[in-house]
DNA sequence: TTGTAAGCGTTATCAT
DNA sequence: ATGATAACGCTTACAA
């Protein structure tokens, strides 16, 4: 029999085939333990049914989430999805974007470190943004609201009676204005609060950056009575230099962190984090990126934003009277 | 000009070529924005310079450290390594190892799930065992010294004057006796300390079931006065129940975890852990698969088998005297 | 329903 | 050094 009957079996599980014949190629393609070249057949229709996602730090637990998610939403309509990582490095970021055309992943969806739009663009591959960073207009990309989540933190915290809040901020490996950042200026400026800029400190990401940032704020003249810290180690670092120096938590100073990570649930007591639909952002993504797949021409690119939700734990509470 | 040439220019960074003919294609190359496709060179070459990463969870920071080890290895080479997450589900491992041979992947990193020595070498794809499971004799492994650290850590407890040691286990998705277990019992019966199976509990893997398995270990009429745990979020959960429950650690209990995630480092006191060699794990089963890569018929398997460092922080003290 | 043949974009072989 | 040509393993008109 013919390649093309076997072809027409493997393809549409047989349509157009008889019955017999059908039948008579499966039972020959067990037996010569036959696996079709997927390279041969991508080659010829120019699909692979792979995506790549493609993110800095596979390090980072929440990427770890998210890639799940990517990857449950894409199972189900038979794409698989290959990961890899950046490392934060620019030069691996553009191999791999490269890596993806040449072997002609059908899309890609990154969370960008250098790759600008326009670059993203003449790569010429369907993307989808992981994050709502600014400078991708041209791409549909998911995010967290990570305005919105700043702004409840610092309710929160004024509603409780602070008036001077820290933000300890970590140094970035992006240029762009950290949305954070600028939610707690606009916060602070609208709410009449003392917009003091000794107040906002920059630290390196890590755990001993946020007991520096911890240690500055405490050394002012009027020290905070709470701090927002751009991420949990952040917080974490924070609150047990805090600790260190005698001061009570959350008796004598509030804390917050960003991301809900595990380690956030289990000082004492446990912190309270700002959460992120981690597992959500990557099912959305993967749903934005399949809806381009399958019409290719879909019109303007669409933007969405997932709410966070603030995990109100045991390291916030009323400042200390006076 | 010819096909040919073009293809030699770009396999060889243009050896056999004039170079005028060479600067001239490479200008053409650039103008008109060609990207060589990889499918149909590999279809003609039959290898892809890519391998896989096959782990269970992508969401546990060991593997994560783990691919970044591999990742950098096989860089090195010019390789790229793509990460699939099998998510403990022997239906997407075997899916993903059909398309590492259907997309002719060059080799494959595994921490096997289900399929085992026969079906992988089935397969018919290079391939290296991450962990030294047993079960994989025709594959080179690599893993860390599990049976060692045991020894090492319940060597420490013993020397510290602990006599009742208990061990809290995970329950695993795979069915052969962990080497831990092993280690643990044939410590116990080699030291001639009180070989007790009350000592044993089996719990999930997860904080809660290292609260319980604690709670179980204390209501014994002589509950022990040390417990080594499975892992660090066993570890943390025992711990946490305990000083719950008003147990001072380290003075009337002492408490080792296994894998010295971030999370062990900031309790209070800080978790003593076995730390293992993550990164260096992912480097040389890189190495290995590279080896095989080079040279098809290389003989035996090869196991390596890496130390594991015992981070002694403060969870580990003299047992409290009667 | 089935088979024939062209073609996907490369690389390898062989003349020139 | 260069170019023509076959082949890699598949899919898909088109013809039978």
């Amino acid at each position: 029999m013919s390649k093309s009957s076997v072809s027409r079996v493997l393809a549409n599980e047989g349509v157009g085939v008889a019955e017999a014949k059908r039948k008579r190629i499966q039972r020959a393609i067990k037996q010569l333990g036959y696996v079709r070249n997927e390279l041969a057949s991508s080659l010829r229709t120019d699909r692979t049914k792979l995506v790549m996602l493609l993110i800095p730090d596979i390090t980072n637990p929440t990427w770890a989430e998210t890639a799940r998610g990517v990857q449950d939403a894409m199972d189900e309509e038979g794409y698989d999805v290959m990961f890899a990582n950046s490392d934060w490095n620019e030069r691996r970021e553009l191999a791999f974007i490269a890596k993806a055309k040449q072997n002609r992943f059908d899309g890609i969806l990154i969370n960008p470190v250098q790759i600008d739009n326009d670059a993203l663009l003449a790569a010429g591959i369907p993307a989808v943004i992981l994050g709502l960073l600014k400078g991708y207009p041209q791409f549909d990309a998911v995010g967290s609201d990570n305005y919105a989540s700043v702004n409840e933190s610092l309710g929160h915290l004024t509603s409780l009676g602070h008036r001077r809040i820290g933000l300890i901020m970590g140094m970035r490996h992006r240029k762009s204005t950290p949305t954070r950042l600028t939610a707690y200026l606009d916060f602070m400026r609208e709410s009449g609060n003392s917009l003091d800029d000794s107040l906002i400190v920059t630290v390196p990401f890590t755990q001993e950056g946020g007991g520096k940032g911890l240690k500055q704020l405490r050394e002012l003249s009027d020290p905070p009575t709470a701090v927002f810290c751009d991420n949990d180690i952040l917080a974490i670092g924070a609150f047990l230099a805090a600790r260190e120096a005698g001061v009570q938590i959350p008796g004598e100073l509030s804390i917050i962190g960003v991301d809900d990570i595990f380690a956030a649930s289990i000082t004492t007591p446990p912190l309270t984090s700002v959460s992120k639909p981690k597992y959500e952002t990557g099912r959305q993504a993967a749903r934005l990126l399949l809806e381009r797949l399958r019409d290719h021409d879909l019109g303007l690119p669409r933007k969405v934003l997932l709410p966070c939700t603030l995990k109100i734990r045991g390291t916030t509470a009323e400042p200390p009277h006076r």
